[in-house]
DNA sequence: TGATAATATTAGACGATTCTAACTTTGTCA
DNA sequence: TGACAAAGTTAGAATCGTCTAATATTATCA
């Protein structure tokens, strides 16, 4: 099992791989601010774990596994930022902040929840429904 | 400023409080699961940060500032079981584990967002709105 | 091509969090 | 009261995650 930091890195990896065309330590370690051998001791870490590979002095690329983790671990995130920026109506910067901290904690059943749960609020209650607009004004305060 | 274990101890000892007339060493072991070591470090440190008193091989209490520490955390964690057992319909153990795990996560204006739209959904939608129903049916599959 | 810049790696340190093993203090009850 | 049990403490080790400083490799461009 993964530990947090490493989940995290390898969330950085998975959202730095759709962005370039390849992934090195500094991408990473400019990405989370943090040094160089930080990053190189979290991927040696990472490597132990089989879930990316790298070549010497060269590129990091997910395998899998580690494709497969991070997919789970980005989709959590995905959908804890939509429910505090478009539920519960947080900033777009808080709403990101809070979901970093959370993405780790929800499993997938409650995952599959929440993403039901945010398609009702906005497919059915935010139509006919004063209470959200109710609960919009009381927030906002 | 705290880590996360420092405040999960402290919200243990803050619950062990409510619930004993005193609280040891041993009791937070038993309670996490670990040594009496490892808790006799994490008391350590939560004495060197003011957080919490010990008299010597004897029993700990709360400063001011682990209280109010203590049950800022606590709060959380209340607010996050609440919205996920009584809204989303997870499961008691499963309400749990998951706020456990979240509630270092989460800021206090999302902790404020999050009670009022708890309120919102329990007094006004629950009633006269049949989109709760329909999503405990999806969610229950 | 060769100097320089960028990147990756290694070495060594430190605090946090955990453990086991040993030891000390306190509490209990026969 | 004195022995044993329970609780607290200390010592020492391991791992994770971070750092700085030094070194090695790769890339770039004058």
């Amino acid at each position: 099992m993964l530990t947090r930091k490493e989940e995290d890195y390898l969330e950085t990896i998975y959202r730095l791989s759709q962005e370039l065309e390849s992934v090195g330590i500094s991408d990473i370690a400019r990405e989370r601010g943090v040094t160089l051998p930080t990053v190189f001791s979290a991927v040696s870490r990472l490597k132990a774990n089989g879930m990316i590979s790298q070549t010497p002095y060269g590129k990091i690329s997910l395998n899998p596994k580690g494709q497969k983790m991070a997919e789970e671990i980005y989709e959590s995130h995905r959908v804890l930022r939509k429910f505090l920026q478009e539920v519960l109506g947080l900033s777009s910067e808080m709403a990101e902040e809070n979901a970093c901290r959370m993405e780790h904690g929800l499993n997938r059943e409650a995952v599959r929840r929440l993403k039901l749960f945010i398609d009702m609020v906005q497919n059915c209650l935010s139509k006919e429904n004063s209470c959200m607009e109710e609960f919009q004004g009381k927030a906002r305060t």
